[in-house]
DNA sequence: AGTAAGGCGGGCA
DNA sequence: GTGCCCGCCTTAC
């Protein structure tokens, strides 16, 4: 568990840490995956705080619309990141292709 | 200790 | 697509 964090937080972080460069997934996924399933905003959150860019890739987290959402460095440092790993991209909007979406298995 | 506000969202009308 | 409310964790008063 990382320290200076909530255990919480570092389930959530935990979990995003396991996403492949050129996949994505979504916080409703991520929240899913940390048992709670409602705690969207709480993963948006720890991501938010996350101190750990470079350990910890929550560039590949989006929105369940397909829409990019927010970054610490903008959404635009974002679309870069995503468009570097092989993610496509339009209009600031993810385009939905099924092998480049990542699932946690749920217990 | 109690309360309010905020944050990389989601679901439904 | 728009608008509004809901829900969950942390942090600031």
């Amino acid at each position: 568990m990382i320290i200076g964090l909530t255990s919480f937080q570092d389930k959530i972080l935990k979990q995003i840490k396991k996403i492949p460069r050129g996949y994505v997934s979504t916080y409703k996924m991520v929240a899913r995956a940390c048992g709670k399933p409602k705690a969207v905003r709480s993963v948006g959150r720890a991501c938010a705080q996350n101190s750990y860019l470079i350990s910890i890739p929550c560039h590949r987290v989006i929105r369940s619309s397909g829409e990019i959402g927010n970054y610490q460095k903008g959404r635009a440092a974002k679309v870069k990141i995503l468009k570097s790993e092989g993610i496509k991209i339009k209009s600031g909007r993810f385009i939905a292709e099924p092998n480049q979406i990542y699932h946690f298995k749920i217990k």
